[in-house]
DNA sequence: CTTATATCTACTAAATTAGTCGTTAATGAA
DNA sequence: TTCATTAACGACTAATTTAGTAGATATAAG
């Protein structure tokens, strides 16, 4: 259920881009620096996102890695799907990551997860890069003050 | 962002004791061969499962495994959380496994998986053993028919 | 006492994650 | 042209997690 550190890496790295969206280039140490991201393996993620068209780069003395497209036309959807393969909770409801299961015509959990995904998936696409950053970030009082279901953890 | 096989294992067991609520227990062995699990691999899993009170076992020749609780007193946020650890999809906005990320105070994104993480929840915590029991398995047109926000997949 | 079941403890193979490392290529400034 | 600074490329690796296996013991019914 948890994105891994790539993911993170990647949200970190590009939202640092938004920042300096349509100024000048961020060179991979000062992004790695920012973001505390080890600089080689994040090199390899600004590279996947370069082949995606989202970041573009210059090499030499002022190089360094820019947004390449607005980022009111880039969705969250896109960036974490991409990283994670798939966003839904099990490959059977997935429709980019499908994969048959053979409980699928008995299986009574397959609603819930397709619901599940289908909600994640909404917010995910629904939300360009430019909305998040316009957010202030949250605060710890109200990831745990929020009401839980139940009082249920998590 | 996907579950492991161990949860979806666990689910599909948990339903064949669903369905036998209130009967006779079912041997490991037939719950393996229903469910298309590793006999020794669910052996554990169900083990688990005894421990945290939602199943209980007898040894023996008629013995086996009967769901402990009622079906409609289990949710599946429970079941889900139990194996996965957290629901969340980033520690920092998970209640039950919360941990501290340096980039907390200037996260752009971590509202976004707040929020994320609070539907999940609020779905997940929100519905029982029993309600989804009740439910028809969905079909494939129904997965793949789904209006989907900007026709992006999964 | 036999048979069928659960329980306990440990081990392991495969895959994934999260990186590292060495080298080359491009660019701008001196 | 040469130097400093940056990105790009390809391979390698260590640690962790996942998905199991295996062997032996305990319990109950007939």
């Amino acid at each position: 259920m948890k994105l891994s550190m790539k993911t993170d890496y990647a949200l970190r790295a590009i939202f640092t881009l938004v920042e300096f969206y349509g100024e000048k280039p961020i060179p991979i140490r000062e992004l790695a620096r920012r973001n505390e991201i080890p600089k080689r393996f994040l090199e390899q993620i600004l590279l996947q996102m370069k082949e995606r068209g989202w970041v573009d780069s210059l090499p030499g003395k002022v190089g360094g890695y820019r947004l390449a497209r607005d980022p009111s036309k880039i969705t969250m959807g896109e960036i974490v799907r991409h990283f994670e393969e798939v966003l839904a909770p099990i490959h059977c409801v997935s429709v980019a990551g499908y994969k048959r299961c053979s409980q699928e015509p008995v299986c009574r959990f397959r609603r819930l997860m397709l619901n599940v995904r289908h909600v994640v998936a909404t917010m995910m696409d629904g939300t360009t890069l430019a909305a998040v950053y316009k957010g202030l970030p949250v605060t710890n009082e109200e990831v745990f003050s929020e009401p839980l279901v139940e009082g249920a953890g998590i």
